[in-house]
DNA sequence: GTCCTTTTTGAATTCTGATTCAACATGTAA
DNA sequence: TTACATGTTGAATCAGAATTCAAAAAGGAC
């Protein structure tokens, strides 16, 4: 190797740039935000990144690679397609817990640039049509399997989850994340079926019973 | 009354520029693209409005009040507490459809500013609460007289609508709106016992016995 | 018609934040 | 230890969008 070498770690600073931009979107996330928290100067973002634009591509790929291996992980699990499912559902609660109810990325950068023909709104909705596509595979599979019953259709459930996850997105922005999500996901829980004595929250557990009588 | 009229209608000119903050975000919407639709010069907005942030809060509280008082009429409506929800939330697609599947400015305010002490955020998180309470009284009241069984509880059914909704804003701005909410409005009237024949679409017809062995 | 007050117009200005770049620094290889 | 290739720094520059303002226009009162 010839010429000084870089004295930072590109993963390192894009873990840090897409921290930024996931808790401040796009356009509020300053390129002086992005390089102070980056701990690099414009130049070394400039040469190492392109522009503010490309930096952003780069995060959200790095944040998408997670989300779907993660869920594809999750969803081909151990346990039934079912139970597969409801496995992925609880863990939104631990994820918005662990990343300080920021809701999520791609929900995110739908709102600011799914409209658009830009790159990242386009790569955003693929990534929740694939997403969207590997649960209501899964669903299927239960349902031939005889876990979900027949009156369920994959489909409306797949985008009803979908639909579910965006709107916590809304809900942790608003800063009612920490309160609300819990009882959200009990009541999807419920709608997969499952009956009662989760372990989410013993407050409200009567919710669990939700859908009983219906 | 002394000196030069206005020669524009400031109602008008509001409603115009609601339209473009409402697909376009507050970022987003240029001033010039805001004069363009309002049909006015600079100066005349800023002599009027203030400027571009104080035209959105007014545009905002168009909006809002707009979408409380709707809401409140059709809550209290004059069927019974649970078959007024379910109106309510029917409505939802009408209104989608009726505004180009633009979703709702709220969900895409607190987006935008849900996270700052901003005064528009602070008035769009201030619009949920109350608009989530009302709901969820009308719930309790169909709760009280035998409408809605036990096993609900009004409080996160309330919540759930909301994030429900909340996330139909994200699905219409990913373009899929049109295709995707009929079948998100029809499992939300299942979640509200409603078992089927609803006139929203036959195709998925199915989908109304979603919970029904549940 | 003329005076007065307010509105309109749109080019000029200001502001904000993204991007560049020249000078300096540093590791590597010969 | 010197030459070189590349990285770093941060002040200067640039671009685009918001805002101002001086000049022109127009209705109303007299």
């Amino acid at each position: 190797m010839v010429g000084r070498p870089k004295k930072f770690d590109e993963q390192q600073a894009l873990a840090s740039a897409l921290d930024v931009f996931w808790k401040r979107g796009y356009e509020a996330a300053s390129c002086e935000e992005l390089l102070e928290a980056m701990g690099i100067n414009s130049g070394s973002m400039y040469s190492t990144f392109g522009d503010k634009k490309a930096l952003y591509e780069r995060a959200f790929e790095l944040y998408a690679n997670d989300v779907f291996f993660r869920t594809q992980e999750i969803l081909n699990g151990p346990y039934t397609p079912l139970e597969n499912v409801r496995t992925w559902v609880r863990g939104w609660q631990e994820f918005q817990e662990e990343h300080d109810c920021k809701g999520c990325l791609v929900s995110h950068t739908i709102i600011e640039f799914g409209a658009s023909e830009n790159a990242v709104g386009l790569r955003a909705r693929k990534l929740i049509a694939d997403m969207r596509a590997m649960l209501q595979e899964k669903l299927q599979e239960a349902q031939d399997q005889g876990e979900l019953p027949e009156g369920h259709r994959p489909e409306d459930l797949a985008t009803f989850f979908v639909n579910t996850a965006h709107g916590m997105t809304v809900v942790a922005r608003s800063g009612s994340g920490e309160q609300d999500i819990p009882g959200i996901i009990r009541t999807m829980l419920v709608l997969l079926g499952e009956k009662s004595g989760n372990k989410i929250d013993t407050e409200q557990q009567t919710t669990a019973e939700f859908i009983s009588s219906n």
